[in-house]
DNA sequence: CTAAAGCCTGGAGTACACTCCAAGGTCAAG
DNA sequence: CTTGACCTTGGAGTGTACTCCAGGCTTTAG
């Protein structure tokens, strides 16, 4: 498999792909004409990464994930490990995004959640009734 | 309230708060001496910067949000709106963010969620028992 | 009065993750 | 045998969000 190809298969352009291996974190082989080869499973990588990288890690850690997952004694139990950490990334996640949530409906039932000045700190100062005008937010 | 004050009222740094001003977020009027003077409000307001950020939001993207609020003919409705989408991003996100942990959970009851080579694409190519030793992920 | 802490500005530097470009090699179709 | 699509490299440029620094003024505590 080509670049282009892995590129349309996985949504992920050449240029990010030629990224990804100075940054180490997908390898290929090449063809007598210096062509990448990839194998089938890179999509797959591709898509692991991708799903990394919406949990928040940097490359940087994906790449230390991997790595770490391919010289691991016992792979299957690295892997699991790994799944397991995520899960609970995601599983903080979504406690935060929750109580944002629940946060957001009270002020959304409340008249002002948050004041603000029209343009805060600014020489809005014609006098008492535009001090009264404030944004409620 | 001076930018020291405000910066440890907020946990955001002098520095950020400056970038900020140049990044029209957050005005302060001036003190005789060329100090920055914020209102007490601004704590709010950069609560309100910091949540949005974790939304997901760019800079530029807030910016715009409270400038369309500071002009809004009616502050009420554009405040009550505001947070419904913002409401509406979270929920969204939610979903994904629980799709992601289904799919998390099951992969963790399998024995082989996801197949890659020890180091994708690369000559380890020591024999069929070598091959053989795929890693589950 | 002095020292330390705090503030100012402009500008440079950093980290991350791309994205684009030039100059050139490869390959299949017409 | 040329055209066009695809590939190579190295290196420069972009956007985001800071972060740090130099050089200099102001304020506060002792």
């Amino acid at each position: 498999m080509r670049i282009g190809e892995l590129a349309s298969a996985s949504g992920i352009s050449r240029d990010s792909l030629r990224f990804y291996e100075r940054a180490g974190l997908l390898k290929a082989r090449r063809q007598q004409n210096g062509y990448r080869d990839y194998p089938a499973e890179a999509v797959q990588l591709l898509l692991y990464i991708k799903t990394a990288q919406k949990l928040g890690f940097s490359l940087a850690e994906i790449g230390t994930n991997l790595a770490r997952l391919r010289t691991a004694p016992d792979q299957d139990a690295a892997v699991g490990a790994l799944l397991a950490d995520k899960l609970q990334v995601v599983e903080q996640r979504l406690d935060e995004l929750t109580a944002l949530r629940n946060e957001l409906r009270n002020r959304l039932g409340q008249t002002c959640p948050l004041r603000l000045q029209p343009s805060v700190g600014v020489e809005t100062r014609t006098g008492p009734e535009r001090a009264a005008r404030r944004l409620d937010f």
